[in-house]
DNA sequence: GTGGTCTAGACCACC
DNA sequence: GTGGTCTAGACCACT
């Protein structure tokens, strides 16, 4: 489910948190659906439970899952309160790459078709 | 010309990093302009020497500035070799936040008028 | 492991990548093996960790090893997409020592063979 | 005749060194031609003249160039006691580019070739 | 214990 | 005065 990179020098439980983001973004995880427990994916991927577990309470801590007592964690459904927060967290790191590509003098047109490619499915 | 912010939790080199390059890319410090020498703007910034210089290295072997000995650091021109490889980067993170933005319920138009803004100036 | 020649004039971090590099090109070092942490090779050679770090974080920018923090330095596999920066810079400079060895009178077949001794293994 | 690069890294005194040397080797320098004096080259790419004071003595001591008091630097001939010293360097630095080259997998034929480019004129 | 960051302070090469 | 190298020693984050 989960790939880890060992030659990638961001720190585990960093990838561990990208990694299930994407999984969230691309709705291979659904809304309200159970992702997996701290021990299992540990095991599964021969790490230490407490790198899992600080993955998942900044996951957690971001608004992208939720925990339920004894029961789990869970993908947690979109809502407008934290969400317009993140848009403009993401809006400002999208003027600085576009900045930067304007600025390495890139065509507008190559941005343009990336933009159709994902909003349009 | 620099501002640091104590409470960000990034490391003090990387924070002169990316103003030094918002300050090219925006175009307030031209090719070939001497940019502040490492003991200047150390004592403006009131740190270590050391500090300033491990930040201007990094940006000089990403090829934003150069140095020459006994002279000064230099903002560097843009050279097509080294860029094609930095635009390949920024693409990538560019996808990444656009997938996210679509996740978001974010609408195509909001984005495109940024774009808009940024690439027709 | 690696021998340092005080008595020569290039800074120490140079001459740690130089032997590092050839460990790694001689096959001395294998892709994902670790080489020895900053502090051991430090006090091994009696310098200080500050000079070590220099020099592996030099090769870690020019792709020749990666680092995880809390686990060490390893060597980095071979990658398509750095080294054809690298070998046109080798092709320059060996354009320019081969025009020297000719304006020398150096025999063409002297460095043809000496070509088939490191090629042909 | 000689262009210096601003965004060069190299101290000024050496690139005159290699440019000259360069010169020497194209054959644009013959054997026993006076080359440009001091103040000469000096007044030209307007830099002080002990910059190239200390370039031409360096020509001088590795046998390129060879001065005569009150006279000037001329190009000296090639003579073999010194041209064996300078060989041998020449072949050390070609076997670490070679080494490099065939780690990172060039082909054997893409050397070949520029072999014959330079030698075959 | 590992890499990463930072400070204080020193000396050298270049121009 | 400028960048470049080096030491000694400290503290932090990660596993």
């Amino acid at each position: 489910m989960i790939k880890l990179d060992m030659r990638d020098s961001r720190p585990i439980y960093e990838q561990i948190k990208e990694e299930m983001k994407k999984l969230i973004i691309k709705g291979a995880l659904k809304a309200d659906e159970k992702i997996p427990s701290v021990r299992l994916l540990a095991s599964e991927l021969s790490i230490n439970p407490n790198t899992i577990q600080h993955a998942y309470r900044e996951l957690e801590a971001e608004g992208y899952i939720y925990s339920r007592k004894a029961t789990g964690y869970f993908v947690a459904p979109i809502t407008d309160n934290v969400t317009n927060e993140k848009k403009e967290k993401l809006f400002e790191e999208l003027k600085d790459i576009l900045k930067e590509l304007n600025y390495l003098n890139t065509e507008k047109e190559d941005i343009a078709s990336l933009i159709d490619k994902i909003f349009d499915n």
